[in-house]
This record gives C-alpha cells, sequence and structure tokens, in this order.
DNA sequence: TTGTTTTACTAAAACGTTTTAGTATATTTG
DNA sequence: CAAATATACTAAAACGTTTTAGTAAAACAA
C-alpha cells in the first residue's frame, strides 16, 4: 500500500505541494494562508493518513533527526540506564536514538563512529569511550562535529564532559568507614586501568586516609586483572585479609570487581560485615539483594543521561563543537556491608 | 565541511554519476564496466572521503535500512541482552537498530509502533508487546508489514513469534524441587496478568504436581501486584510460609518477583534453603552472587535475538507477513537456593 | 560493405520534501 | 486614479541517490 504523500494531499485539494508543506509544518499563518485552507489541508493530510517521508526531509534539509550512543555494552545496567534516559530525553526532542556497543574494542568503537557519522548521518554523538588516544575525536572536533564524552574522560582532550566526582564520591566512601570505626582500609583496583576515572577514586580514598590521620599502607591496594577476574580476585581478597595485612574494610573500584570480591570473600567463609566490610564505587539494583546489601557510592545515572543530552543539543543547535564539563555529585547509599547498620544497633 | 557527493566523484574523473554509483555498489561488471574505470572511481571515492548518502538512498530505494525494536524497558537486563544481540545481528546484515521503550504503557506502545514505522519508516518491527489485543498488529497485517513478537505471545493472533517453553522450563523446575525431596510447593505469581507467558508457567508448575502425585492445593499459589510489590509480597510469602500453608518451596513466576520474595523472606528471618527454597523463572547474572544464588530456568537470550532477526529478515526479504512460532527450550541453572548442592553433599 | 551485436558507457527521471523567488488579485494609500 | 502594499497563494529547484532507457563506437557476421 503506497504512502500518501504531500503531492496527494495537493492534488486531491487543487493546491500546491508547497502549500501543504507550509500548513503542515505550522508555517501558515507567518505565510498568511487562509484559516480555511488550513483546515482543509489538515483534515485531508488526516484522512489520507499522511506522515512526512523523514528520508526526503532529511535529505532536503540535510537533518537525519537521529543522534547516536556508543557505550561499551548496552547489556550493562550501568549504560543501559543511561541509555533509557537518553532515549526518553531525545525522544521529548523529535530525534530517534541508535545505540551502539563497543564491547571495550578500540578499532570496533573507532569503526563504529565512523558507521553513525559518515553513514547513518547522526547529528551528534553520545560517547562513553573505550579509546585512549584522541586522534579520531580530534578529528570531530575540526569539523565541530557535536560530541559529548560520558563516564570515561580523555586526558588532554577538550570537549563536553558529564561525569561524576570520583575523587570526592572516594573520598566521603572511606571517611564514612572510617567513622565506623574502621582503621585498616584495603582497596581492590583494576590494573592495567587508563581509565582516569578509577585513579581519580584512588586517589580520593588516600586523601580520606590522610585527612583523617591515617597513614597509608602500600599493600592495602590490590589490583586485578579483567583477564583472569576470578583467580587475580581470590589472590587479592585473600592477601587484604590474610594476618599481615588484616583490613577491616575493602573499597572495590567499581561493581563488577566488586561482584567478584563479595564471591571471593564468600569462599573464604569471612562474614560481612563481622570480619570484613565491603563497598564499592557504582550502585546497581542488584547489590539491593546481593548477600548482604552493599553499600555504594551510587552516581546520578539520569542525570548524567539529561546532562548530555543537553550538551549535545547545545551544539546541534549551535552548530559548533563546544567544551564543557560538567561534573556531578555522587550519593552514598549505606547498606548492610559496610557494618553501618549493626553499629548503629 | 561539505561532503563528497556522487556527483563530485563524476565530476573530478570525468563521467558519468551513473557509472560511480554502479561501481560502487559493486554492479560494475554487470555492467560491463572496465577494471580500470572502476580502480580509477574507487580510488576517487576512497581519496574524497566518499560515503553514500543514506538518506538520498532511501528516499530513491524506498529502503531506510532500520529495524526497530520495541521492548517495555531497554534498562531491563533481559530486554538489554536481547537487544545487545539484534543490535549485533541486524549490524552484519546492514541494518541499524532503533530500540524504544514502552514501559509496560500500551498507549506509548501504540504511538511507538507508529512513530517506528510511518515516521521513521523502519522497515520491520521485533515487539515485546504490551498490548492486551491485537487491533494494531491486525493492521499491520493487514498491510503485510515485517513484525515478529518476542517473549509476549498475543492470544489468537497469528503471526511470527520466538518465545520459550515455559510450561515445559517451569514443570522441569518443579520436578527438580520434588526429586530434592520438596512435598508443598508455593508459586508467587502477578495479577492480574494477561501474559501469556505466566499462565503457561503456572501450568507447567501444576502438570509436574500431578504427574508426581502431588495433590495441588490452591492456598500454594499467591500473587502479588506491581502496583505495591513491597507489601503484597511480603503478605504473599508470610502466607505460604506460615504454619498453615507452610510450604518447602517458592516457585516464582518472574525474576522480578524473586528479587522481593528474597527480601521478603530475609525480612521474616528465614533461611535459605534450610527453612525454605526459593527458585525463579528467568536467570539474571546478579542471580550469581545474590544471598543465597539463586536456582532459575534460564531462557536462551541470544537465540531468542537471532531467531527474532531471522524471521523478521524473511519478511522483510520476502516483502510478506510471515506466520512461524519458534519455541525455544529453557534450561535448568541449578545454584544453592534450591537446597540442591546442600543435599548432594 | 552492410547490418548486427557487444562493449562501455551516459542522460534524465524519480523518490518526497523544503525553500526561494516569484505572481495574480485585492486592498490601501497619496 | 495610479501606485504601492498586502493577501493568498504557486512554480520550480534542490538535496543525492538508483534505475531505466538509451547511445556512440568498436567488433563481429553475412
Amino acid at each position: 500500500m503506497k504512502r500518501a504523500s504531500l503531492k496527494d494531499i495537493a492534488e486531491a485539494l487543487n493546491v500546491s505541494k508547497t502549500l501543504v508543506s507550509l500548513v503542515l509544518n505550522n508555517k501558515a499563518n507567518e505565510w498568511g494562508i487562509s484559516e480555511e485552507t488550513q483546515k482543509k489541508v489538515r483534515k485531508k493530510a488526516e484522512e489520507l493518513n499522511y506522515y512526512p517521508n523523514q528520508m526526503a526531509r532529511g535529505l532536503r534539509t540535510g537533518k537525519s533527526n537521529i543522534i547516536g550512543l556508543v557505550v561499551a555494552d548496552i547489556s550493562n545496567p550501568f549504560y543501559a540506564k543511561i541509555s533509557r534516559t537518553i532515549e526518553h530525553e531525545v525522544t521529548q526532542l523529535g530525534y530517534h536514538l541508535l545505540v551502539c556497543s563497543s564491547d571495550e574494542v578500540e578499532e570496533k568503537e573507532t569503526k563504529l563512529i565512523e558507521l553513525l557519522r559518515d553513514r547513518q548521518r547522526v547529528e551528534g554523538l553520545i560517547i562513553a569511550t573505550t579509546q585512549q588516544n584522541a586522534e579520531q575525536f580530534n578529528h570531530l572536533k575540526k569539523q565541530q562535529y557535536p560530541l559529548v564524552l560520558i563516564d570515561r574522560k580523555l586526558p588532554g582532550f577538550g570537549c563536553s564532559y558529564v561525569g561524576v566526582d570520583n575523587n570526592k564520591g572516594a573520598y566521603q566512601m572511606v571517611e564514612h568507614l572510617i567513622k565506623m570505626g574502621m582503621k585498616k582500609i584495603g582497596v581492590v583496583n583494576v590494573t592495567p586501568s587508563h581509565l582516569s576515572s578509577l585513579n581519580e577514586r584512588v586517589e580520593g580514598y588516600k586523601e580520606a586516609l590522610k585527612k583523617n590521620g591515617i597513614k597509608f599502607n602500600p599493600e592495602w591496594i590490590q589490583s586485578v586483572s579483567y583477564n583472569d577476574i576470578g583467580n587475580t580476585t581470590a589472590q587479592a581478597v585473600e592477601k587484604l585479609l590474610s594476618s599481615s595485612v588484616g583490613v577491616d574494610a575493602i573499597f572495590t573500584i567499581n561493581n563488577y570487581v566488586a561482584i567478584n570480591c563479595l564471591q571471593a570473600t564468600h569462599k573464604l567463609k569471612k562474614r560481612i560485615p563481622e570480619d570484613v566490610a565491603i563497598v564499592c564505587f557504582d550502585d546497581l539494583d542488584a547489590f539491593n539483594f546481593s548477600h548482604p546489601p552493599l553499600t555504594t557510592v551510587a552516581q546520578p545515572l539520569e542525570q548524567i543521561a539529561e546532562e548530555a543530552v543537553r550538551l549535545l543539543m547545545k551544539q546541534i543547535d549551535g552548530k559548533k563543537f563546544l567544551v564543557a564539563e560538567k561534573i556531578l555529585p555522587t550519593k552514598l547509599v549505606i547498606r548492610e556491608s559496610c557494618g553501618g547498620l549493626l553499629k548503629r544497633a
């Protein structure tokens, strides 16, 4: 069944396509088209079930009305939540969202960006990048292509960015542990990591110790490897809980590490939080019902998404690459794994 | 910076746009265009960084190369995983994916379908529908519009559908519990529910009891309401665990209910699985590290996605609405919450 | 040699919009 | 009453492809 076009409406009413277009784009009044004619047109459009062809429109105007989102993995709840809100926001604004996963592979991300920009002609990109150098982004910047990075920042590259205050989030978390009476606080980090966010969290941790007069012991920081997450986490936890180190609490650098630490600790038959507290950066719904429910530093996912869309739209509307950072506050979510509830009782 | 078009390449080489188009679409040989000319064209295209304008192409061919996916909530891990695979599959085939969330609201879904089909001109739709009647889908069917339903089936409406054998999955789960020595097995369902999948699960449960000579007690099935999930779940669990009913095991109808039952049970200070086993339909990554790790019926998410794409593409290629059902098997994932490991030890 | 076929291309239309530059008629102004 | 202005429209071009229907020149056949 062929779809109605402007021409069909125009012919049915014996008016020009121009007039129909003007009416349906709400420009009729500024063109002095009579109310009566407007009504006729709208009625016929309805009757013929007319919808503008976005491809024709896009071809003519040069606007695709699509924006692109590239994340490491859309099935990761962290990105899924953000994606959800972004979709919602851009839909409000008459845009569509194309989401792609890079699988944390640099070349895939490069290809995806190319695909979205060059083939699909998306009008702007929101990216949680996995890239380590800014080559491709510099290219986009030179061409004034609307871009917003989220979650992960590229050191030394100026662009729009939305993220959280990792340093402060970690600081608050650690300070809370100290207030709970913890003296020796370990960290499980990831290695090697080029992600700025993780380093900032470690810094926040160290600052909290310092400010509270606790002398930092290098053995308190253990690192695990994504390639061999199970074994390396087991080793890290064992080391932290060994009699020589013997920490009271473990601060895991992200939710993925947290999950593995949880399992490793259970395997060692240590109770949480009685034997050791475990807390982490990043909140997941699942941490509500893990054993025990985890105390975390939560990121304002919706707000991140909203700000990212806002910054992107500003660039799209202004046809200009903009450099603007939005650093949002995190929130301490206190559940049972840090012993807070127990000690209060 | 203006992008290169066919015209630019053609002019630079003093050939026609037609020729350039033919070469770049790999139709040069069937048109007898010389190797030499082909090389020239490809080289120039590369040089000018040419990418075809999908909107122009779409306008001309009537194909958008986009397909649409509508689910209840893309931030739900179940749909996020499926979406991930669908995206991957269609990308292989040169398509893009537009994902939208209906929030389980019928009118939103209706609008989204309209938006995707009429405005964005997606070439086909994959939908986990929240609708209760087939009106809109019948309309699509009449127009031979490519459609695949996943996860949720519309009773009495013939179309392509991909889902799992809910009945059998539930049957196997319940039979496993019986083999573990459970005699009284409760169910926590959702009410009111028009979702066929949930009803099938309840049927499978009943069949398993019957086949194993256990007389079904209506009090064993309790229902909760999404609107007041916390309270209703607490009541349901309390009832099931009360001395008058006293079930050995609780089979929750989906992952969302499972999470709430887990919390309710913990709150009652009952141990799982010592005091009561808890199992559920649907697997989540999170159930690996919940307390205790949950025994579940897992759905083959990737396979669902793959089949859905296959069925959709068949319709798009054939320009025909097809009625075909693909029912996939589930898998029993035995973890600790059903007591299996304990009793084996 | 003439007519036919093959080779290697091209011109132009079409897809459905938006936008620019009009125009014919009616109304107002000086 | 002529000129200027306002009103209510329209014709046609342009966006960048793909595809249809060609064509000129070369090669071949009779």
